[in-house]
RNA sequence: GGAGAGAUGGCUGAGUGGUCGAAAGCGCUCCCCUGCUAAGGGAGUAUACGUUGAUAGCGUAUCGAGGGUUCGAAUCCCUCUCUCUCCGCCA
């Protein structure tokens, strides 16, 4: 959520920034619900003042053994005032809430103009795409040649977009997991956590998923709503919810694994061969918290911590910085890291960096204090996938296979897989 | 799943319709006293919102959450959430 202070001054400016990404604010509905708020408010607390004072009176007239009918009469008619004044401000204050709720983040200064993705800026680029002699397979086609990956069981059980490993694959998709879960525990100095896979409703509203981003979660129905987790950012950052931090508790840096579930509502059609847009995903997960001065550079080590699990693994892969017309709802800047897909011939998204600023920890009330005593001032929210699990080892397939459709196991990994050097090897 | 008890400030905990944003203790901060240490004395110590030039005043709200009764609710009623104890079940 947007700091409520800025739409009590000039609103043009903000109505430029949120222009930027496509975003129209209406400025007179805006303002003209912000001074019905106030005129409610101020009205409000007048009479409810007025009341509490006359109120008291009565107890001290009856302690004096007085009759306080007189009082009585007259605090009766506040209250009916009281009650109608109390409704106007209920209904301004919901209104405005409710508008405030669907404004996105400005995007920081250092986003690119833009409208789609198109726009994004390429920040720069790690390794070399191979060269193949002919064409490069896709991960489909090697993982169902050994039988390994299936997709048609998984149809079968549950529906598209989902698949099933076995052997060597669903063996690499925990290495992998294991491997960047060490990393950023052991060199990047995150603290591993262990969180909900469901949570409910307001702590999807505490980073942004909802009100507005409902359709793409799946809810499971009970008395009360829960949502299975599209990202480990939802349990993740709501672990720091109402919290007031101190200073040496800072920066706040955590790494967490889950399984990560989407509807994918709004996708059909898109990607829908392979493991690239699956329901439900395995990702590891960096989230911060830090002071605001310092998210910027946050940000930046952040997003290398993600680059070093890539090129430990020895994947090509580029860095984008999204346009303003691209970025999510919630989020200042972002980077994309993109991975080399040789199966597509192009980069695909494997990690997305954000930025958040204060828009998570407001409605979260996630702060901190300078020094015992001070005011408590919010944190800066950020996080990224270091990395998407399914999608490394779609990578690590496409880039590593050889002719036979065997895949060449990186350094970095081996101790993982038990030493292993090459995957779904052929016997004979 | 069954039965019962509870939820109050950083913590412990009093408060069952009026002057209670809330006793007391602990913790913490500052000051005083004190050869050192220990002890002692004093002051302060929630958050949000509104108003404002103001982190000054003043006002409003908040005693798990939401609703209700009442002139007035931490206190009475309803619903929900959570915690604890006992029994059952269970990886």
């Amino acid at each position: 959520m947007l700091d409520p202070k800025l739409i009590r001054g000039d609103l043009t400016d903000l109505a430029g920034q949120l222009a930027r990404r496509q975003f129209v604010l209406d400025v007179d509905h805006l303002s003209s619900l912000e001074a019905s708020r106030k005129s409610a408010q101020v009205a409000m607390e007048t009479l409810q003042a007025e009341r509490n004072r006359v109120s008291k009176a009565v107890g001290q007239a009856k302690a004096r053994g007085e009759d306080p009918a007189e009082i009585l009469e007259t605090v009766t008619e506040l209250g009916h005032q009281l009650d109608a004044e109390k409704q106007r401000f209920d209904e301004a204050a919901r209104d405005l809430q409710e508008l405030l709720l669907g404004l996105p983040n400005v995007p920081d200064e250092h986003v690119p103009d833009g409208q789609s993705e198109e726009d994004n800026v390429e920040i720069r680029r790690w390794g070399t795409p191979r060269q193949f002699d002919g064409e490069a397979a896709d991960h489909v086609t090697l993982g169902e040649a050994t039988g390994l990956m299936n997709f048609d069981v998984a149809a079968t059980m549950a529906q598209s977009r989902f698949v099933a490993l076995r052997g060597e694959l669903a063996q690499l998709q925990r290495a992998l997991t294991q491997m960047m879960l060490d990393i950023h525990v052991s060199e990047h100095g995150y603290e591993e956590v262990y969180v909900p896979f469901l949570v409910n409703e307001e702590a999807l509203k505490g980073t942004g998923q909802l009100p507005k981003f409902g359709e793409d979660l799946f809810r499971v129905a009970l008395d009360r709503a829960l949502y299975l987790i599209p990202t480990a950012e939802v349990p993740v950052t709501n672990l720091m919810r109402d919290k007031i931090l101190s200073l040496d508790e800072l920066p706040v840096k955590m790494v967490c694994h889950t399984p990560c579930f989407r509807s994918e509502a709004g996708s059909y059609g898109r990607d829908t061969r392979g493991m690239i847009r699956q329901h439900q995903f395995e990702k590891v997960e960096l989230v911060q918290l830090v002071p605001p001065e310092q998210s910027q550079e946050a940000h930046e080590s952040l997003t290398s911590h993600a680059e070093a699990i890539l090129q430990k693994l020895e994947l090509p892969y580029r860095v984008v910085n999204l346009c303003a017309g691209d970025l999510g709802a919630s989020s200042s800047k972002t980077y994309d890291l993109e991975v080399w897909l040789p199966g597509q011939s192009q980069y695909r998204e494997i990690s997305s960096c954000s930025n958040f600023k204060d828009f998570q920890s407001r409605r979260l009330q996630a702060r901190y204090r300078l020094e015992q005593g001070a005011k408590p001032e919010l944190l800066h929210t950020l996080n990224g996938s270091g990395l998407a699990v399914g999608r490394t080892l779609v990578a690590l397939l496409e880039n590593f296979q050889d002719a036979q459709g065997q895949v060449t196991v990186p350094d970095v990994l081996r101790p993982y897989l038990g030493g292993k050097e090459t995957l779904m090897a052929r016997s004979k």
